[in-house]
DNA sequence: TAGGTATTTCTTGGTCCAACAAATAGATTG
DNA sequence: CAATCTATTTGTTGGACCAAGAAATACCTA
């Protein structure tokens, strides 16, 4: 077994630990013993340099490492702020080699997306506001205009990602993230027929219609219908192709 | 809405784009394009300074970050050769002690779950069979053994894995190993109670017996109770600690 | 004079450079 | 074959400058 070498995350004062494994500990500790919560601030890199007796690179190669965990946001002038987008991060490492693009990843997909719009139209309808509405127009009225194949995909799934955003939830946006490169390929090959375009903007309305009358049924009905209508396209063109 | 800001995982040009984002994202191409495999080596710092028009502190701020996401391994002298370690990285992201999971992302996950487990329901009560059933009263009988609090939450996860594998559906399977991580703390958390393992036992019990008899509004209110139990706990807790 | 606006200053992260230290693979030498 | 030497490569340091933006200041108008 390899044992784990150059790791950011080495555990306590191991004996080959560089310099900058050593300030991403003592940034680690400075934050436990200082009771920093998410929004606080950590003091400025030169600062950290002063206080931990290392180079500015060193301070900064540190943060790179906390950044890349998603565990600091740095923005210049502001300065670094703990955050904890450590579940994101997660996602994306995963994305890198799952949900390779069988036809069983799309039905998968599918159905997960079933699963996550349809299931959550009570609390849709009960959370859903007027710029949420407003948005949800703005974007399926730009559907309308012309599009090629792939920003009208774009479209579509930013239309679906600001639905689940109603719901507030970073875990479902995160998996919708990752999801995206096959949510894509669904309505890409859903858009090869063509009157896909004015079918899937008045899907959409019907849906946005549901959803401002807070008819949760008939939201979840036509949801439904039209996500069943992506996956019946896209299995005859798999068929076809298969 | 948001913009993902100082994300190293960027996708295509952005216009704010940090030159440390850029070679990151030029060191994934040439990854790609030189169809490098794991195990290969990767040009010097030097070398990439030089073919890139990056400084050397560029260079190695982005070689922090091909390490923190487990893709390179870089030691003195030998240089970067690329690895996978990416799985065991998104699993280490969350033994980060030192500073806790943030309040809204357990709720987020716990909400995630709801959707897919409860929602789920129908599709469960058609697929279950015996063995299904067989293999869930075997999880749920060893979380009756005696087990300290993290084995028993291994186990207590692994019953709901179970529980969503019925659906075959590998898209849930994968959500639920990369939230891994933070379900477990959700049990820990929850198991604190002494007379958690007994409650957990019986409310699994419930939930394979509805099963069984492919009951599913029984299935639904068990589960749901289930759940909702567990993040009650967590809230208790969460509020004691704040 | 008061209030708002334009400007200036100064802090801070982002990038680059040059140098040296430490480690070590590969060549050299005994 | 083994010990040693050398050259290369990463690790670390200190310093410098830039651009962006926040804070302080000066200015202008009503």
């Amino acid at each position: 077994m390899e044992v784990e070498t150059g790791g950011s995350l080495m555990r306590s004062g191991q004996a080959g630990e560089s310099a900058v494994d050593a300030v991403v500990q003592q940034i680690r500790d400075l934050i436990a013993s200082s009771r920093l919560k998410v929004g606080d601030s950590l003091p400025t890199e030169r600062e950290l340099c002063a206080q931990f007796n290392a180079s500015r690179n060193t301070v900064r190669e540190a943060m790179r490492i906390l950044k890349a965990y998603g565990l600091v946001d740095v923005r210049p002038k502001i300065g670094a702020t703990i955050i904890d987008n450590r579940m994101s991060r997660a996602f994306e490492l995963f994305s890198f080699n799952t949900m390779e693009l069988s036809r069983k990843s799309f039905s998968d997909v599918q159905a997960l997306r079933g699963l996550l719009e349809v299931g959550s139209a009570e609390i849709l309808v009960d959370k859903v506001n007027r710029s949420d509405l407003n948005e949800l127009n703005d974007i399926n009225a730009e559907l309308a205009a012309n599009h090629d194949l792939n920003e009208a995909s774009e479209i579509d799934y930013a239309f679906h990602v600001r639905l689940v955003s109603i719901l507030d939830n970073a875990a479902i946006l995160d998996v919708y993230a990752v999801m995206k490169p096959v949510i894509l390929r669904i309505m890409q090959k859903g858009k090869t027929r063509r009157t896909f375009m004015t079918e899937t903007f008045s899907e959409h309305q019907g849906v946005i219609d549901a959803l401002a009358a807070r008819d949760r049924l008939a939201f979840q009905y036509r949801l439904r219908t039209h996500l069943m209508f992506g996956a019946r396209h896209f299995s005859q063109e798999m068929e076809a192709t298969a």
